[in-house]
Order: structure tokens, then C-alpha cells, then sequence
DNA sequence: GAAACTGTACCGTCCGGACGGTTTCTTATT
DNA sequence: AATAAGAAACCGTCCGGACGGTACAGTTTC
């Protein structure tokens, strides 16, 4: 995971927390490591803490459940992505930008990312309701793309869809297509994006 | 699945050449109506044995272990699909019949078959390796929206993208589009297919 | 002194799979 | 037509093992 830190640093350091922070994120990488190693039925506890050099014990410190283990997991890769989506958008001014983001977010198919991103969907899948709350997430950047910016419905939609679709598709390995179509494709939406500005 | 028993008199009133498969099918359908109803962890032998009315042992005479059945479940929806898609392509002479199948087969998601498939699909995630065949499936499609349509490859692959991005977003209820917006995406998406002819 | 852990022991549950037995259907032979 | 033989389809139970979770007493770090 990258570009987490979205504000200034805190100018006075807080070694206390610190500690406890960086053990909860190397347990969710772990967690999500697990999962792409040996698929969502390997994810144990034990496995993930000892993945993470950490005892059971700790871990259960940090998450008291599997579940919330479970849960935190989507959260946080959610809201990693929506901090990237903003941040690409924030330095192109103009109509369109978080369309154009959502494009170029998926436009590379940049593989780092997608995998944890997959065993987190994955592990996702452990709960009944796991993914309640990334359709929350997915329905207000939809939100967010019809309202705040000045494009056409039905082209912003379209932005969405194409964009889901090549991360969905990288995301599950489903024959995602090569470099160069995909960004064909990911250029002529935008195109229509930047066409239809209204 | 206690059937109408009307006969009075026959011994036989039903051919019973065809048990294999239909119990095999039940199992099939049980199982993704457990994955639906309890997730992923929930989906046992026990209880998609005895959802399809069938003991355990009968469960692993037709698969012999769970990772059999869960592979069977996603060729076998997989298939399904191909089928319809097909069919769909099937009526449409002319360039572009697959594509256009393959925004038909997504534009109302009113299907009754995603909530399966979507079980379907999680199930896949309990293997490693469990959308290997599902990646080859999409890839041939996505080779046959290339090959057989006479149309410009990007509008081809926007076109695959698209259905399944809309698919995939139902699938996961990723806060799926109105209907009046998917619609207007494929129509949209349709149209260049047509004038992107050559 | 409190937060942030470690380490171990343990419990109840439940799962996948094996296995031996039982019923149902098909086929061959007489 | 009768029946023996055998395969196919299915039942019911048992077991080793692992997993999630609890508890708690110690230890390090700030």
C-alpha cells in the first residue's frame, strides 16, 4: 500500500501509537498476503499472526474477531484507493477530473495493488454482509461522479462502468486485456468525457 | 422436493435413467443456495447434502471431495452463460451480434441467475485457484468479441468491459447502476458498436 | 504504570473425507 | 419369464484434526 499519509505528519511524533499502528497494518498486509498465498480457506488467525511476527494473542489484541479482522480489511483497501482517486484528481482542474481519475486509476492495470486488492475482496467474501459497506463506498464515488462533475450522465456512467469493469476484471483475473487496449479503451472514454462536458 | 405424486395405479410412474444427473444438478443448485444464504464458511457438505435432500455420502459419489463441487459449480454457471449468450448472439445476423449479446445479457440486470452465480463466484474464491477455468472462459469470449465481430477492436473491448462490468458489479452489489442509467450505457455502447463498423 | 504485546494451555465445535453397508437399476443367462 | 449377477446410486456413521475464540499470567516498551 502507498500514498497513505493524506495530511501533513503530526509535527509531534507519537512513539506510543506509533507501535500499535504499524503492528495493525502489518497485520492486515499479512492478513491479505495469507489470503494470495493460500486462498481465503488458508487465512487463519494463527497463519496471519505469525505471518505478521506476531502471536495470536496479539492479534486478537488489535482485531478481537475474524470477523472485524475481515472487515478492516476492505475498509482499509477502500479507503486507500479512494485516497489515490482523490489525490489524481486533485491536480486536474477542470470538468471531468474524478472521471478522468477513475480512468486512469485502472488505466495501467498496474499489478502490485490489484493483488492485495483481490485477496481482500476475497477474504470479503468470508462474511455474509463483507462487502456491505464497499457498495456503500462504490455508490458515493458514483454519487461523486455524477454530481461533481460537469459531464453527461450517461457518459459518466459509462466512465464508472469501464472503470469497475478493468479493476474487477484485473482484480479476479478474468483475461484482463493487454496494456494497449486498455488504454485505447480508457482514451476513448475520455475523449467522450471531455466531448460531452455540458 | 417432493414432487406431485399423481399416479395411482403405475408402480413407475417416472423414468429413473435420469437420477444421476438431476441429483447431481439439485446438489449443484443447493449448494450456491447455501453460499447465498449462510457465505462462504457456511457452505459445508452436510448442509448442501441435506439441502438437496441427500446424505452426505450421496454428496461424494457425485463429487468427490469439495474442491470437485466447487469447481463444478463455477464451469457449470459458466456454461450456463455461454449458452444464453449464444443464443442471444444467435438471432442477430450481421456484425456485432456478440457484442450486442453481450450488452443484452447485462442491460436489465433483472437476472434471477446473478444472485446464483454471484454464490458461484464466491464459492470459486474458497480455491486457489478456483477462476482459473472461469479467466480461460472470459478470454475466449473476449477473443471472440475480437475476432468474429467486424467491428473496431477498442469499440469491441469497451464493449466487453462493459458487460462485465456491469455484471460484475451486480454481482458483488457494488451499488448497481438504475435501470434507466444501465440501459442508457448500453445503448450508448451499442451505437458505436454499430457505426464503429468496418 | 499503562499500553502493547508474548506464550501457552485449553475448550467446544465442526469439517472433510473414508468406509462399509444398502437399495435400485441394468444386463446376461437360462 | 425368471433370476442371478453386478454395477450404479446412495445411506449413515465415525474419526483425526484444525479452527476460532477464551483466559490469563508474564514481559517489554514508553
Amino acid at each position: 500500500m502507498s500514498g497513505k499519509d493524506s495530511s501533513t505528519a503530526t509535527p509531534t511524533p507519537r512513539p506510543r501509537q506509533t507501535r500499535s499502528i504499524r503492528t495493525r497494518a502489518r497485520l492486515l498486509e499479512a492478513a491479505a498476503s495469507v489470503v494470495r498465498a493460500d486462498g481465503v480457506t488458508g487465512m487463519t488467525l494463527e497463519r496471519v499472526a505469525e505471518t505478521a511476527g506476531v502471536s495470536k494473542g496479539g492479534l486478537l489484541y488489535h482485531f478481537g474477531s475474524k470477523r472485524e479482522l475481515v472487515l478492516a480489511m476492505v475498509d482499509e483497501t477502500l479507503a486507500s484507493a479512494g485516497d489515490d482517486l482523490e489525490q489524481l484528481a486533485a491536480r486536474d482542474p477542470g470538468p471531468g477530473a474524478f472521471a478522468r481519475a477513475y480512468l486512469d486509476y485502472v488505466r495501467s492495470g498496474e499489478r502490485s495493488e490489484s493483488d492485495e486488492a483481490a485477496s481482500v475482496f476475497a477474504a470479503a467474501t468470508l462474511e455474509p454482509d463483507g462487502l456491505a459497506s464497499a457498495g456503500a463506498t462504490f455508490g458515493a464515488w458514483q454519487e461523486r461522479l455524477r454530481t461533481d462533475d460537469g459531464v453527461d450522465d450517461t457518459v459518466a456512467l459509462l466512465a464508472r462502468v469501464v472503470g469497475d469493469g478493468l479493476w474487477l476484471i484485473d482484480l479476479f483475473g478474468l483475461a484482463p486485456p493487454d496494456q494497449a487496449g486498455r488504454a485505447a479503451v480508457c482514451d476513448l472514454v475520455t475523449s467522450m468525457l471531455d466531448s460531452a462536458e455540458q
